[in-house]
DNA sequence: CTTGACATACGCACTAGTTCGTACATTTTA
DNA sequence: TAAAATGTACGAACTAGTGCGTATGTCAAG
């Protein structure tokens, strides 16, 4: 009861919002705007290099040991700074754990805005948008580990952080004007419903990232193999697409 | 460094097998072996009784908080026996999480064994083994969160575990056996393999259930809803069908 | 059917080592 | 010189694990 409590007032707690713990947010903009002259020449001091270098360190400690696996001490040491700058920068622990995660949605919605699909085919548009899905998940290991990480303590950081929740909604409209297109063309028979539709391929592209280790163990089959990949890819994309014809 | 080595020291140590910790073995034997009269009577010692009560509160605990957020202590606390017996029984905390991890392998085994799908044709048995698949993991929460946990730490227990290893394995032949039977007779138009099929059908369900937070903050969408439930279980059949059936 | 030796089951209270976080001092930049 | 950035050393609280003593049940001998 007594260890419980204090649990939830160690979570609650990191509300408090430190001196820079805000610059997060800003922080592109800052890099932007005007002075970033600091980094050109060798110059010492280099804030936005060192909380990178943080968020970079703190990723990997996260991601490979969990939020309450993952030692400050262990990232500090790593760092080519001390514990007391991540403190400085992030406050807490939570603080940098929250900050990883929201580095790692920030970094995937850039990449998907970019896609345009609404002059090709629906068939073909959606083909590619599953690629997409399913490279993206291969190749960002980390972003998947987050994101398993996160249901586990039932997404109770994403909740705090209004700017993850506003992202994956535009794989939805992309989604819907696809089958929309679909259906009017007459290519698919079935009206799904978008989000069905991208939880169905999400699964699957998500599925073979997160759990690669327990199904690789059991079935001793290497997921990350080129030949698999391409087989795996090919089946999604063909299950998604003849569902949605019949 | 340091901390890498200790913690990795931490990992290996956990080996040695303490005098009673192997009793999780001939567990169900002991039982039925005879003397089992002490729990009929509500008299003091029931080692049984007393192990169970632990992993019930020691799964409850590390589904919650993980392996390293788990707490021994908190654990000891929700039991009606002490901390004391706790390492007296499973030895180390890793002992605790491996055993808790092994017994909810192993009730899963039983389930999926007494199916009978040979006699059905293969559609409908494909339709009945998809259904008992998503209704597992769906009633099975501790499960999947037991499992999306090992994956994070690299399925490094499983891995100790022969006894989890060996089961999967007659799903496999069990889909095997249907996907042969459909393309004999014609119903099915392409040779899957199983074990991709078994993939396909498993990433789905297993991902509503470990991504349930996640994905229902970001769509605000209740999962576990029975009308979105049923959506999803047809939706996943009719996929895996009309993929074999193309 | 007692009695006593012995093994198993159990609990209190303690320890050694971590781990997050911070007070204080110092340097760098503007 | 003021403000921002940084390093060092330390502490309070926590946490896994244990030493030691007690209770409970078993079994064999008297």
């Amino acid at each position: 009861m007594t260890l419980e409590q204090i649990r939830k007032f160690d979570v609650d707690n990191r509300l408090s919002t430190r001196p820079v713990s805000v610059s997060m947010a800003d922080e592109t903009v800052k890099a932007d705007s005007g002075m970033a002259a600091k980094r050109e020449n060798g110059r010492k001091n280099d804030p936005q290099r060192t909380q990178e270098d943080i968020l970079d360190v703190a990723t990997e400690e996260f991601t490979t040991h969990g939020l309450a696996g993952g030692r400050v001490d262990a990232i500090a040491e790593k760092t080519r700074t001390s514990k007391r700058m991540i403190y400085y920068y992030f406050g807490s622990k939570e603080g940098l754990y929250l900050a990883v995660l929201e580095r790692a949605y920030r970094k995937i919605r850039t990449l998907e805005e970019d896609l345009q699909l609404s002059n090709l085919p629906p068939e073909q548009a959606l083909r590619v948008l599953i690629s997409t899905t399913f490279e993206h998940d291969e190749a960002n290991p980390d972003f998947v580990r987050l994101v398993s990480i996160e249901n586990i303590h039932h997404a109770a950081h994403m909740l705090r952080s209004d700017a993850i929740r506003d992202l994956n909604v535009s794989v939805i409209e992309t989604i819907a004007a696809i089958l929309d297109r679909g259906v009017a063309a007459g290519v698919f028979a079935r009206k799904a419903d978008p989000i069905d539709i991208h939880m169905l391929i999400s699964a699957f592209c998500f599925f073979r990232v997160s759990n690669r280790y327990t199904f690789g163990t059991i079935f001793r089959r290497d997921l990350s193999e080129p030949a698999t990949m391409e087989r795996h890819k090919g089946m999604i994309a063909d299950a998604v697409i003849s569902y949605l014809k019949t």
